[in-house]
DNA sequence: CGTGATATTGACCGAACTCAAAGTTGGTGG
DNA sequence: CCACCAACTTTGAGTTCGGTCAATATCACG
C-alpha cells in the first residue's frame, strides 16, 4: 500500500481572502449566510493563520480572546489531568471550530495541536458576538455549532462509558469515514493521523490493545492497516461490530454465532 | 443516621413569579443582569412547570423548541444506544440549563428525567435568541452557560477515559459535595439520588463496582452510606484519592506507600 | 546504514465484570 | 400494625478484558 495524502495540503489550492469564496464554508461559521452577511464576516475573522505540524493553535491556561476554524489540517484537542494523564477530547478537521470550552472562564481548557501543517482562521470572539446580535442567522448557526459539540460530547461520553475497546474503534473508524467523505476524500482509504497512543488517549485504552484490536480487524478481513494508512475493507461489517462486541475476541474462522443485533449506532453522532 | 432532606421542596419557599425574585438567579440564566434587563426575560420564561419525580422534563428524539431551567429538585440526562445502553450524561440541579444539546438538529438527544419533584422554567428558544440579539449582557451570558457544559463535558471525558473506579467515585461525591454548598446545602452530607446502577452508568462502571468502593471508602473512614444518604468524613483524604487510585484496593490499615502525590483535581471542573 | 521512535506481539496480571446468593428497605394491603 | 413482596444493596467467587511489562520488529530519518 502506498502512503495516502488525504488532507488537502494549504498549498494544493489557492488560499482563500473571504470566507465568500472558501472551499470549507458550508461546513463552517458562515453555512446558511447570504452574500451580504458573509461579507460581514471580514470584521470577524482573521484568516491564514499557519500553525505548523505539532504546534500550537492555543494552550490551556492561556486566555480566550478567539475560536479558531479548520481551514486546512488536523487538530487533536487535550485535557491535561493535574497528575500528568491526558485525554484526547476532539479531533478536528476543515470546517470546525475550536476553542468554546473557554468561553466560561475566560482561559482555553484544552491543548490544541496541530497533527500536520494547519491553516486556521481566528475568530474574535467578541466580533463574533457582536455581529451575531445583528445577523440572526448567523448567531442561530452558532449556537447550533455549540450544541452540535455538547451532542458530540454525550456521544463520547456513551463510548468512553459502555463501549468494549474493538466497539470504540469501529466507532472512531467510521467516524472518520464519515467525515472524510463529508469532505470529498476516500471514505474507506485515509490515515489516522494518530500514534496509537494518542488513538487509545482518546478511545479510553491503551496503545497496546490499539496495536492488537487493529490487528484482529485486520485479520478478520475488516480491514487492512499499515501505521497509520488504514484501508477500510468491509464497512458494513465494521458497522455491525458495534452493538457486537461480544464478538470481538473471537476468531473470524469461527462462526459467528450470536450475531444477533445488527443495529448500527446512530448516524447522527459524530465522535470525534 | 435520619433520612437527609436536601434539596428544597417546591413548596417549602413561595414560588418565584419572576427571574428578579427568583433565589437561584445568580446561577441561572439571568446572572450578571440588571433589573431592568431581567424584566425583559418574562416574554422569554414560562415558570413553574412542575415535573414529578420519574417524569420526563424532555425525550430523546422529539422536537426541540425550549431549554429547561431548573428553578428546584434534581434531573438526570441519559443518552440510550440503539441496543438499549444507557448512559447518564449528566445530573442536573438549580440554576442549570438543559437542552442545549438539541439545537444543531432541533431534536433533543437526552432524555430528562427529574429525579425528585421538580420545578422547572422552560425557555423558549426562539425567544431567549431575540432577546440576547439585544442585551449583549445576556448573549454573553449565554455563550458562557453553553461554554460552561462543553468544558464539563471535556471533564467527564477525562473521567470516563483515564481514571479508576475509585478516583471516579471520588470526583462525583466531591463534584456533588461542591454544587450543594454552592446552593447553601451542606457539602458533607447529602442524598446520593440516584440508585447504584445509575451511579455507574454515568461513571462507566457497573453498580456492584460502585457499591464495593462505597464500602471500602466506609471502612477506610473516608465516609459514612447508608443507601442513597451519604457524609463525607474526611472530604481532605477523599481529594487526595484522586490520582492516587492505586491505593484503593489497600486496606486502610495498611500504609499507604506510594502517596507522593497530592494534586487534587483542577477545581474548576465541574463534572455532574 | 545505524539509531531512536513507533508498532507489534506474547505472557502474565489485576481491576472490574459477571453471576449468584443473601441481606436490607420501603411500600402495600390484609 | 405487621407480613409480604419487589426493588435495591451488599458481598462472595470465579472469569475476562484490557493493562502491564517485556521482547522483538519495523520504519523514519539523519
Amino acid at each position: 500500500m502506498s502512503p495516502i495524502q488525504l488532507v488537502q495540503k494549504s498549498s494544493s489550492s489557492p488560499l482563500p481572502r473571504t470566507c465568500a469564496d472558501c472551499v470549507v464554508r458550508d461546513l463552517c461559521l458562515p453555512a446558511g449566510l447570504g452574500a451580504k452577511d458573509t461579507a460581514l464576516l471580514e470584521h470577524v475573522v482573521i484568516r491564514n493563520r499557519l500553525v505548523e505540524r505539532q504546534g500550537a493553535v492555543c494552550r490551556a491556561g492561556t486566555a480566550f480572546h478567539s475560536l479558531y476554524a479548520i481551514y486546512s489540517g488536523f487538530v487533536k484537542c487535550t485535557v491535561t489531568h493535574d497528575d500528568g494523564r491526558e485525554q484526547v477530547t476532539g479531533l478536528h478537521m476543515s470546517g470546525e471550530l475550536i476553542g468554546m470550552d473557554a468561553i466560561n472562564s475566560g482561559k482555553y481548557t484544552c491543548d490544541a495541536v496541530a497533527l500536520e501543517n494547519c491553516n486556521v482562521c481566528e475568530i474574535v470572539f467578541g466580533e463574533l458576538e457582536r455581529l451575531s446580535r445583528e445577523v440572526p442567522t448567523l448567531q442561530h448557526h452558532f449556537h447550533r455549532i455549540m450544541g452540535r459539540e455538547i451532542a458530540r460530547d454525550y456521544g463520547v461520553m456513551l463510548l468512553l462509558g459502555s463501549m468494549r475497546a474493538a466497539e470504540r474503534i469501529a466507532v472512531f473508524l467510521l467516524n472518520l469515514s464519515k467525515r472524510y467523505a463529508a469532505r470529498g476524500h476516500s471514505a474507506t482509504r485515509f490515515n489516522l493521523l494518530l500514534d496509537r497512543e494518542r488513538i487509545g488517549s482518546y478511545l479510553g485504552i491503551k496503545l497496546e490493545t490499539v496495536s492488537r484490536v487493529l490487528s484482529r480487524f485486520q485479520e478478520d478481513g475488516l480491514l487492512t492497516v499499515q501505521h497509520k494508512d488504514i484501508e477500510i475493507k468491509d464497512l458494513a461489517r465494521l458497522e455491525q461490530m458495534i452493538g457486537n462486541y461480544r464478538d470481538m475476541h473471537r476468531h473470524a474462522s469461527r462462526p459467528p454465532l450470536g450475531m444477533v443485533q445488527e443495529t448500527p449506532i446512530q448516524s447522527s453522532g459524530q465522535y470525534a
